[in-house]
DNA sequence: CAGTATCCAGCTAGATACTG
DNA sequence: CAGTATCTAGCTGGATACTG
């Protein structure tokens, strides 16, 4: 039939970019990464408070400490899924109190590099972006 | 008063920790893309239809299409957001009816190829993350 | 110390309807 | 064609309180 053509084409379409989205290595890396927390915990166990330093194990109440304003829920969700992912190791040593450590593996530390490359170019163009953006605001104000 | 250090020291620390969270440049970039319909109009006006292509101007009817699944509130709140940050330029031609095309600027370019190491990243590993997912559940459960 | 459990306010995405 | 306007349901994150 002719006259279907159009709209088969069209649901065809739709159908193979649902499968690319739900499938999309990239759409799932963007949704673990843009978590603001998830960042933040990568980047303090990979450089150290400064964002300068070495990567090192951290205690629970050093990055509750170090991320100043991150809620006990949010940490704690924040670490199980890094932990899940294979992204960091959660060590507890039996202590009184217990003493529990978290740390980058391989994996996370091969995503912290590649978030790296994301900080750089942030700093080298996000001015940019902002000047644009202020410029747009007073145009159309 | 040396009973208020401790407590004086975790404030400034958080406040030293707040105002690097306001400016940091890594994060407005990951606020920015990691919006979903952001990745993927650039991706549509950066590499055409399959990811494969060469960056091309595209009309808003021809995005929404592409876009299987956004609602015109988003595509157009998506599209002004990043026109205002001189990521996309607008086109407007006087035609009855109207033609609007959207296109990368050279920022916008160059903010593709950036996503584009991200897709490297996410091809090269994310399989790795979905193992230890499913391995982690299949343990806790 | 290192969590878990619960509740709720705020924001946002999407559906729907309308227009220059 | 390319939008704008409005409404609302659902999810998310934070505050709070409790515990092995």
């Amino acid at each position: 039939m002719a006259t279907t053509t159009a709209a088969q084409k069209r649901a065809a379409t739709k159908a193979v970019y649902d499968a690319f989205l739900a499938g999309c290595p990239s759409r799932k890396l963007l949704d673990r990464i843009s978590d603001k927390w998830v960042a933040l915990v990568l980047a303090a166990l990979g450089s150290g408070p400064d964002c300068a330093g070495e990567p090192r194990a951290m205690r629970y109440s050093e990055l509750a400490r170090l991320l100043a304003g991150v809620s006990q829920k949010m940490l704690t969700q924040t670490l199980r899924a890094l932990e899940r992912d294979g992204l960091i190791t959660r060590t507890a040593t039996p202590t009184v109190p217990v003493t529990v450590t978290y740390e980058l593996t391989g994996l996370g530390l091969s995503l912290h590099e590649m978030m790296r490359g994301l900080k750089t170019w942030a700093q080298a163009n996000m001015d940019e972006v902002l000047t644009n953006r202020s410029a747009y605001d007073s145009r159309s104000r």
